[in-house]
RNA sequence: GGGAACAUAGCUCAGUUGGGAGAGCUCUCGCCUUACAAGCGAGCGGUCACAGGUUCGAGCCCUGUUGUUCCCACCA
C-alpha cells in the first residue's frame, strides 16, 4: 500500500470508472422512491470558484447520502448562458482580437456567442467532474438548449395570453454601459461620495432672484417638469403656484406642493424630473405633469430642452452645466455628501432611472400563492431566518421588467420584437424545463416535483422566489419542498473573496495540491448553515492530515489483520474495549444520521473526525494491539473501519471508494447501505467502565518519570491495556495509602505530597459545591428529582474518595 | 428610514428542551513508542460583549446598551 494516499492517481482512476460506468445515471424505477436535486447551473462566464465548490459539495453529499439510503437519487447538472455577463465577456474577447462588436452583423456576433457556449460548457463540466460529483451526465442541461427554449416560449405565451405579460412605457432602471434595461433585483445599492449642488431657478431669466434647489445631478435640470416644496413649509408657502425658469434655458416650470419633499433636506426645495427619477415619476403622475426624456440609451443628452449640451455624455454635461452655472452666478454652493446610488449588478456602473418602453411580468397575482405556500408550511426554507426575507420581498413586489436590449439570450417570442428575455426568465423554469416540461415526459412525471434546492442566500430574489411562483403557475406544484440556503464563502478574515482584493482561493488549486476530498472536507467541516463560512488553506492542510490518518489506520489493519478476515463477528468474544468502541460508534451513527437528515454536514463532519481520530485511532487501535482476543478485535476494527467509510463517503467520496473497493473487492461503495444505529450493539455498562479505565490511564500518563504503580481495583483483565497505553508497569495489591483515587481504583505511585494535596483540595471543593447545592431547600424542592439524585450520588462518591485518600494520609 | 443575524480560549468555531464551559489550530513541555512527525503524550489558556430581569439554577429565555456584518428602501 502507498505510504500516503496518492489522491491524484486515485481520483483520476475513480473518476474514469464513475464516468465510464454511468453508474450515477438514473433509471426510472417506479418501485424506488426518487430523490432529486436539480443543480443551480453555474454561469459559463468563468471558472468554478470556491463558492461553487461549496455549493456543489453540499449537493453531492446530500445525493450520495440519499442514494445510500436506498433512494433513486438524481443530481441533474447544468450550466447557464448568463446572457448579459457572457455578452460582456465575448465583447472583451473580441476586442482583444481587434474586433469591435459594432463591426459585426448580428449573425456574426451570435456565431462567437455560440462558440463560447460550446467551449465553456465543456470547461465547466470538466471542472464539475473534478469535484467528484455523482451527477447524471446524460441529463446535463444548458439554459439555451432546445428544451429550455420550448419551455420559455410556452411560458411566455401562457402568461401573455392571460395578460400577465404586457408591454408598456414605465420607469425602469437602465444601465448605460450594458445598454439594457434591468430589473429591480439587478440594481445594487451602495454609498458613494457625491457633490451636492445648490442651484438657483430664477423668476426672471438670468436674474439672481429665484428659488434654490439641492441636487447631485445638475444635468437633469433640463428634464424638470416642476419645482416642489412641502405643503406645510411656512417658508415657501407664498411660492406655490409661481413659475420659475430652468437655468440656462427659456423654459418655465411651475412650483408645486407635495409631501414627498423633506423640509429638512438641503434647501427644502426639490426639482421634479419625471423621466429620470422613480420618485419624481410618481409625483408627476399625481400632478398631471409632462415627462421630458433628456438622454438616450447610451447616456447621451438629447432633445430640444438640452440646448448646447446636446450630444454630451452625462458626466461631461454635468461638468459643463456646473461651469456655466458658475458663470451665471446661479450655482449657490456645493458640498460633499454620502448618498445612496443604484449600481448595475454586472458592471457596477451607476444605473439611470429612465422612462422606457419595455416588457413586464405582472407580479401581484403570481406572488399570492408563493406567499401562501410558505405560510402553510408546504415550502420550507432552511435556515428559517430567510422566511421573513422571502415574505417581505413578495409582499412588496413590483412588476418584473423582463426585456433586455442584448443580442444573445432567449428572444421574446413575438414576431418583430428584437429584445431578448432576462436571463433569470429561463432560470425560473429550471426545475421543470430540465425534466422535459412542457412535454409530458417520463422524467417530468417521475422526478417532479424535486426534493431540495441548494443555493447561496444571495439569489433568493433573483432565482429562488421566481422558481417558486413559476412552478406553481405553470406546473401547479411547488418545484421543490425544501430550499437549503447556505452562506457565502469568505476569506480567513471574513472578507468576501474577490479578484480585485487578491484574497481568492481557486478550488482547482486546492484540488491539485491536496486532493478533492481534502477540498470537500475542508469546505464543509465546522460550518453552520446560518453563517458565512471562512476558508483558508490551513483548513485544507488539516483535512489532508485527516485523510492521511485514515489511510494509516487502514495500513495498520493490512499489516496486522488482513489474514484474519472474518465477516461474522462473535459478540460473545468481545472484550471491554471492543464493546466500548461499538457503543461509541453506534452513537456516532445515530448522531450523524440525524445531522445529515437536517443537512447539517458541518457539525457531523466534526463529529466524524473526532470519533475516528480520538476514539478509534488513539484508543481503540492501541487496544487492538494488546487485545486478549486479537482475532475478534481485528474483526471489530474492520467492521467499524468500513462502516465509517460509508459514513464519510458523502463528504469524501474518493478516499472512501479507494479503500472500500480495494479491501472488499467490490466495484463501488456508492450503493452500499448507509449504516444504521443498532441498540443491541451498544454496551452502556462496559462503556462506562472503559471510560473509567481511560481516566486511570490518563492519570498515570500525567505522572512524569514514573515507571511503576500499584493498583487496588478490579482491573486484572485490563492490565495489558493499562500497561501499554499508560507506558507503565503495574502490579495489583492492597493500597491503604493511595496517591490517587478514582471510581475504580486506588493507586500508589510514590509521588510527592504536593500532588496528592492538590487532589485532596480539588475533592474538597467538589464536596463543598455539592453540599451547597443540596443544602439549598429551593433546589431540592424545585429541581427535577433526577438532577437532585445525581448531585447526591456525586457527593457521596466524592466523600468516599476523599476518605480513601485521607485515610491513608494519616 | 425598515428589517435580520452575530458577539464563547490568541485564531476558527461547537454548545441539542435552562442543570458543573468544549473541540481543532496556535503556544509550552516531553517523545522518531513497529499505522501515521501530515505523528504520539502531557499541559497553559475563558467575567460566554455590557447592564438589568425571569428562575432553586442562565452561554442558552426576556428587556435595554454597545460593537460587527448583511439585506431591503424613490432622501433629492
Amino acid at each position: 500500500m502507498e505510504k500516503n494516499f496518492d489522491f491524484a492517481r486515485a481520483e483520476a482512476e475513480i473518476n474514469k470508472k464513475w464516468l465510464e460506468s454511468d453508474m450515477f445515471n438514473v433509471k426510472i424505477d417506479k418501485s424506488k422512491k426518487p430523490f432529486t436535486i436539480i443543480m443551480p447551473p453555474p454561469n459559463i462566464t468563468s471558472r468554478l470558484h470556491i463558492g461553487h465548490a461549496f455549493d456543489l459539495t453540499i449537493q453531492d453529499a446530500i445525493i450520495r447520502f440519499k442514494r445510500m439510503q436506498g433512494f433513486n437519487a438524481l443530481l441533474l447538472p447544468g450550466a447557464d448562458h448568463a446572457a448579459i455577463a457572457t455578452e460582456v465577456k465575448v465583447v472583451e474577447e473580441l476586442r482583444r482580437q481587434g474586433i469591435e462588436k459594432s463591426s459585426l452583423t448580428k449573425a456574426e456576433f451570435m456565431k462567437h456567442i455560440h462558440k463560447w457556449y460550446e467551449i465553456y460548457t465543456a470547461e465547466i463540466r470538466g471542472q464539475m467532474e473534478k469535484l467528484g460529483l455523482s451527477c447524471d451526465w446524460s441529463r446535463f442541461s444548458f439554459t439555451m438548449d432546445t428544451g429550455t427554449t420550448k419551455a420559455v416560449n410556452t411560458v411566455f405565451h401562457s402568461l401573455y395570453n392571460k395578460g400577465l405579460i404586457y408591454q408598456g412605457e414605465r420607469m425602469i432602471n437602465y444601465c448605460t454601459t450594458c445598454q439594457t434595461a434591468l430589473s429591480d433585483a439587478e440594481v445594487e445599492h451602495s454609498t458613494r461620495g457625491q457633490q451636492l449642488y445648490n442651484i438657483m431657478f430664477p423668476f426672471v431669466r438670468d436674474e439672481q432672484n429665484g428659488v434654490t434647489i439641492a441636487t447631485v445631478r445638475p444635468e437633469v435640470i433640463f428634464g424638470d417638469a416642476a419645482i416642489a416644496v412641502h405643503p406645510g413649509d411656512k417658508r415657501y408657502k407664498n411660492l406655490i403656484g409661481k413659475m420659475v425658469y430652468i437655468p440656462l434655458t427659456d423654459i418655465k416650470i411651475p412650483i408645486i406642493a407635495d409631501e414627498i419633499v423633506d423640509k429638512k433636506f438641503g434647501t427644502g426645495i426639490l426639482q421634479i424630473t419625471p423621466a429620470h427619477s422613480h420618485a419624481d415619476f410618481d409625483v408627476a403622475k399625481k400632478h398631471g405633469l409632462d415627462y421630458y426624456k433628456i438622454f438616450d440609451a447610451k447616456g447621451t443628452l438629447i432633445g430640444d430642452r438640452v440646448g448646447e449640451f446636446g450630444g454630451m455624455t452625462i458626466p461631461n454635461a454635468r461638468e459643463a452645466v456646473i461651469t456655466k452655472l458658475k458663470v451665471q452666478g446661479l450655482l449657490k454652493g456645493q458640498k460633499n455628501r454620502q448618498s445612496n446610488i443604484g449600481e448595475c449588478y454586472r458592471c457596477k456602473n451607476i444605473v439611470e432611472p429612465a422612462l422606457s418602453n419595455q416588457w413586464f411580468m405582472a407580479m401581484s397575482d403570481l406572488a399570492k400563492p408563493a406567499i401562501a405556500a410558505l405560510k402553510s408550511g408546504e415550502l420550507k426554507l432552511v435556515p428559517k431566518k430567510f422566511e421573513k426575507v422571502y415574505l417581505h420581498w413578495l409582499n412588496n413586489i413590483k412588476d418584473w421588467c423582463i426585456s433586455r436590449q442584448l443580442t444573445s439570450g432567449h428572444k421574446i417570442p413575438i414576431d418583430g420584437v428584437e429584445d431578448v428575455l432576462d436571463t433569470w426568465f429561463s432560470s425560473a423554469l429550471w426545475p421543470f424545463s430540465t425534466l422535459g416540461w412542457p412535454n409530458d415526459s417520463a422524467d417530468y412525471k417521475y422526478f417532479y416535483p424535486t426534493d431540495v434546492l441548494v443555493t447561496a442566500y444571495d439569489i433568493i430574489f433573483f432565482w429562488v422566489i421566481r422558481m417558486v411562483f413559476s412552478g406553481i403557475e405553470h406546473t401547479g406544484k411547488l418545484p421543490f419542498n425544501t430550499v437549503l440556503l447556505h452562506g457565502l464563502v469568505r476569506d480567513k478574515d471574513g472578507k468576501k473573496m474577490s479578484k480585485s482584493l487578491g484574497n481568492g482561493i481557486d478550488p482547482l488549486d486546492v484540488i491539485n495540491e491536496f486532493g478533492t476530498d481534502a477540498l470537500r472536507f475542508s469546505l464543509i467541516v465546522g460550518t453552520k448553515l446560518e453563517r458565512d463560512p471562512r476558508y483558508s488553506l490551513d483548513k485544507a492542510v488539516l483535512a489532508r492530515n485527516f485523510i492521511n490518518k485514515i489511510w494509516n489506520a487502514v495500513k495498520f489493519y493490512l499489516a496486522f489483520g488482513q489474514d484474519k478476515e472474518t465477516n461474522e463477528i462473535d459478540w460473545c468474544e468481545f472484550g471491554i474495549a471492543d464493546k466500548w468502541i461499538m457503543t461509541k460508534f453506534n452513537n456516532v451513527v445515530k448522531s450523524v444520521i440525524k445531522k445529515y437528515e437536517k443537512y447539517d454536514f458541518g457539525v457531523a463532519a466534526n463529529e466524524l473526525q473526532s470519533f475516528f481520530w480520538n476514539d478509534f485511532c488513539d484508543w481503540y487501535l492501541e487496544c487492538v494491539k494488546v487485545s486478549e482476543n486479537k482475532q475478534t478485535s481485528l474483526a471489530v476494527f474492520r467492521y467499524v473501519l468500513f462502516a465509517f467509510m460509508k459514513l464519510v463517503h458523502p463528504i469524501m467520496p474518493f478516499v472512501t471508494e479507494e479503500i472500500f473497493c480495494n479491501l472488499n473487492k467490490v466495484t463501488t461503495i456508492s450503493f452500499e447501505k448507509f449504516p444504521e444505529f443498532s441498540k443491541s450493539s451498544t454496551y452502556p455498562k462496559e462503556k462506562r467502565k472503559f471510560d473509567d479505565v481511560v481516566e486511570v490511564i490518563q492519570l498515570l500518563r500525567a505522572q512524569k518519570g514514573v515507571q511503576s504503580a500499584i493498583l487496588d481495583g478490579d482491573l486484572v483483565r485490563e492490565k495489558a491495556i493499562i500497561e501499554k497505553l499508560g507506558a507503565i508497569k503495574i502490579e495489583f495489591g492492597m493500597v491503604d495509602d493511595p496517591d490517587f483515587v478514582t471510581k475504580i481504583a486506588k493507586i500508589r505511585i510514590n509521588i510527592d505530597e504536593a500532588e496528592k494535596q492538590k487532589q485532596i483540595s480539588k475533592l474538597k471543593s467538589e464536596i463543598e459545591r455539592g453540599e451547597r447545592m443540596l443544602g439549598n431547600v429551593n433546589f431540592v424542592a424545585k429541581a427535577p428529582s433526577e438532577v437532585v439524585a445525581e448531585e447526591q450520588e456525586k457527593l457521596a462518591s466524592n466523600r468516599k474518595l476523599l476518605a480513601q485518600l485521607q485515610g491513608g494520609a494519616k
